[in-house]
Parts: structure tokens; C-alpha cells; sequence
DNA sequence: CCCCCTATTGACCCAAAGGACAACTGCCTT
DNA sequence: AAGGCAGTTGTCCTTTGGGTCAATAGGGGG
């Protein structure tokens, strides 16, 4: 029961590229790690995304993964993990990246039905904890799902991170004021709170909407909406905003 | 191994309500529902619990459960719930509860570490999945994390169905021009697109402002946020509340 | 038939937002 | 010392937003 690691219960005389044209993602566009130290698990799991058209890298441990090229740059990705690997495990792997910041989804997958491990994992964020033997449906339906969060990710982030760079052209003074105005104060009104004349709130506001390339006030509450909701999990986007 | 079904690994000379200083919710005022077929179970986490403080309703099985009286207001609850019973199972009831709307916390416990069914249950959004001998600590952990959830679930719940209530009180026509309103589009643009004059667009804003409760464009332009980002996952705030 | 709601429009007026031009101050770097 | 940036403030003028009072028109329900 561990001779292919990879099991096809559905397997038909249809050829791959029949299956193809069910994923949603463009084939060759999207590349899917596999991180195992079973070098026949390897050969299945890559001949099987293969076939289906992904772009694949397999690695033998841990170590070697994170010692991969960066060069792949804003193409979707995901990530096949063994759980248990020599080393550093699997679950280590998945908390040292989220750790460092680099997000990418991951579908574990084990030989060994381990509770413990399976709700850490998925608690922590994984897309899917498979065991072995694998279903192919269930892996590539696992891989596809997180795929399409990669991609959602990687749409948030550029909204993101266009958003800061905007904010970070903003002075000091022009963060308090920004904060003000998507609040719904009047200049008068923020004027009197910095301690500061109407006219000076009215200069600081043109240089914000210039700045943040915002065309109206609405456009400009819902940029500090997304830059408060995004920073952390609690409320009082204004506040954030200003530090 | 299976006598107590609650381990207490940390059993020190420490009384009870030492221990209740450290529950972040106030004591009496939450409630956490035991589902449990088995009566050793129920009777040592109905102990357990009530140690800490908590309110506790036991029921031996789903149904009893689902029957249960719904006299309990606002107070925060949290659900354990047994995996493995005869009738309706733990997973069954999750996934009926979710789609019956009616969403509460569950912490799941087993007695069986199957990983299929964790995976299952915390894709779906279970707090935790618990396998027996459980541990105090973790459960009283667990517990608690699904009351703070439940807690901010209902927070979230008030201000919704407020908004939402408002939100009902537009004629059709007001919800077009908020629509348009909340884009950013001036009261001119808003009129061109919807064959009116400028004045006439001024009496629909000014009805959608005192109808929404909104003391400006910068509070209405939230309140759109927040009502297209809780009708779907997807994007397009202002399409979704014109509908 | 009358009343109410919704949608519409008009004139008039005031407050607020925002652009154009100009100027002054303090701080920092070259 | 000179130049640049951030922060200020002023006047003048135009566009918008918003409120008041008043009026018209069509669709329903009582």
C-alpha cells in the first residue's frame, strides 16, 4: 500500500489532456512545489501535476527548498508538504515561513494519520492535510484551491502595497489630517483639533488627494479602510492610520 | 484509559476559582453546551466547566440538542461537541448548524484520532479538534478562544443587521444614487446617469444621509463597505447593494 | 374620490470644498 | 549663505453640497 504513493481510483483511458482543460488556472502558468523525502512519492506527485500542466519543483527536504531560486516571480504557486521529513518537518517548515513572512499556500500530505498535526496545520492556515495514499481528485482539487488563493493573495497584496507606498508619501502632518478627513470632519472641524487654521487643513488636503491619487473623499475612505483592515485584525482603521 | 476522559495534567493544590481570575470572559455570563453521548464525559466536563464559571448545558446527543430551549439571549456560547455519536454525528451537526445559519463556536472532541474527520471539521470552521484523554488546559484554551470568537461574531451581528435595517429603509431610487454616491460620483455625474437633474439628486442624498443615519460621505461610504464586504466574499461593495 | 408614497423639479440661500496666487517661517542639507 | 521641504496663513473666486419652501405627477390602497 505504499508502492506508488499515489493512488488513481478514477483511472481511465482518457489521455491528459482532456484533463487539462478542467483547471481553471492556465497550464504552465502556475508552478506547484513538492517538498518530500520519498523520492518515489517525488516522481508520482510530479508526473501526475505534470500531466495536468503545472510547472513543478520537487525538493528533498526542507532545507532545500528554502534554499530554491527566487527567481519565480509573480506566477501562482503552491505547495505539496510532507509532514513528516528528516530534518525539519513539514510543520516546521509552514511556521518558519509564515514566520518570515513569506505566505504560500500548502497542502500537507502524510503517511501518517496524525490528529495532533493535521489540526496544528490546518489552524495555522494550510489548505488541505491529505494522507497517503493520496487521492489524485483530492490532491489536485487541494492544489487548485490553492492556487486560487495564491492568486487572491497576490491581487490584495499589489493593491497593498501600492496603497503604503501612496501613504508613504504623506508627512507626518498630512497622516493626521488624512485621518481626520476620512472620518468625516470638516475642516473647520480638524482645523480646530490641530490647532491650526481652516485654509492650512485645506492645502493639506489637496496635497493628500494628490498624493494618494484619490479623485474624492469616498475614494480616499476606502483606501483607509483597506490600509486599517490590513494592518492588523482589530478596528479603528483612522487610528492605525496615524500610528 | 478512558475512566476520567479529562486528563489533569496540571493538577495542583490550587482551588477552583484561582483558576477563574485567568478566564478573560466574565464568569456566569457565558454558556458552553456539552454534546456528548457518552455520560462519563458529559458529567466531567459539566464539572470542569463549571469550575471555571461558565454557564453549562449538557445533551447526550444532537437532536436533544437542536430541541433545545432558545431562550438564551446574548450571552456568548461555545459548543463541545463529541465527533462520534449514534444518530446524527458531531460532523453532521456542524455542517447543519452552518447551514442553518445559526453559527456557534464548536470545539470538537474524539475519541478516535481520525484525520479525515479533523481536516473536515476545521475546514469548516471548527475552533479546535480535541482528541480524548483531553487536557484541561487545552480545552479550557480552546473553549475560551471560541467564546471571544462568538463574542466578536455578535458584535459584528448588531451592527450588520442595524445597517442592514437602514439600508432597507431606501425606496429603490435612493439605493441607486447611494450606490453612485458612495462611488465617489458628484451629485451632477450621478444625475447624467440616471436621466435626472442635479436637484433632484440633492433630495435622494439627503434622504439616503438621514434614512442611513450617516453624518457624512466619508460614514456613508463605510457603512457601503461594510454591507458589500458581508454579503459575499467577492468585490464590487456598491453593484451588491444595488443588487 | 382622496390620501400617501415616490420621484421629480424649481428658485433662493448659505456653508463647505477646492483651485490660483502669493508669502512667511523654521529646519536641514549642500 | 543658498535652496528645498514642511507647515502656515491670506485673499479671491468657482463649484458643490445641502437646507427651505413650494409644486407637479403617477401608482396604489382605503
Amino acid at each position: 500500500m505504499r508502492m506508488s504513493a499515489v493512488r488513481s481510483e478514477t483511472r481511465t483511458a482518457a489521455p491528459a489532456p482532456a484533463r487539462m482543460v478542467e483547471r481553471p488556472h492556465p497550464p504552465g502558468t502556475c508552478t506547484v512545489f513538492v517538498v518530500d523525502d520519498d523520492p518515489s512519492v517525488r516522481k508520482s506527485l510530479d508526473r501526475l501535476l505534470r500531466s495536468v500542466g503545472y510547472q513543478v519543483q520537487t525538493y528533498d527536504s526542507a532545507r532545500a527548498f528554502l534554499g530554491r531560486p527566487q527567481l519565480a516571480g509573480d506566477t501562482p504557486q503552491c505547495l505539496i508538504l510532507d509532514v513528516r521529513m528528516p530534518g525539519v518537518s513539514g510543520l516546521d517548515l509552514q511556521t518558519s515561513l509564515r514566520n518570515s513572512g513569506a505566505r504560500i499556500p500548502i497542502v500537507f500530505s502524510t503517511g501518517f494519520g496524525d490528529v495532533t498535526s493535521s489540526v496544528r496545520a490546518m489552524k495555522v492556515g494550510a489548505v488541505d492535510f491529505l494522507t497517503k495514499p493520496i487521492d489524485e481528485r483530492e490532491l489536485l482539487s487541494a492544489v487548485d484551491r490553492g492556487l486560487s488563493i495564491d492568486v487572491e493573495c497576490r491581487k490584495v497584496d499589489v493593491v497593498m502595497t501600492s496603497l503604503k507606498e501612496r501613504l508613504g508619501r504623506l508627512t507626518p502632518r498630512e497622516r493626521q489630517v488624512f485621518a481626520l478627513v476620512v472620518t468625516g470632519l470638516l475642516n473647520k472641524q480638524i482645523a480646530g483639533r490641530l490647532g491650526t487654521c481652516e485654509r492650512t487643513i485645506k492645502v493639506h488636503r489637496a496635497r493628500i488627494m494628490k498624493k494618494m491619487e484619490a479623485g474624492s473623499v469616498a475614494e480616499l475612505v476606502r483606501m483607509a479602510v483597506q490600509l486599517g483592515s490590513s494592518v492588523d485584525g482589530s478596528e479603528a482603521p483612522a487610528e492605525v492610520v496615524v500610528r
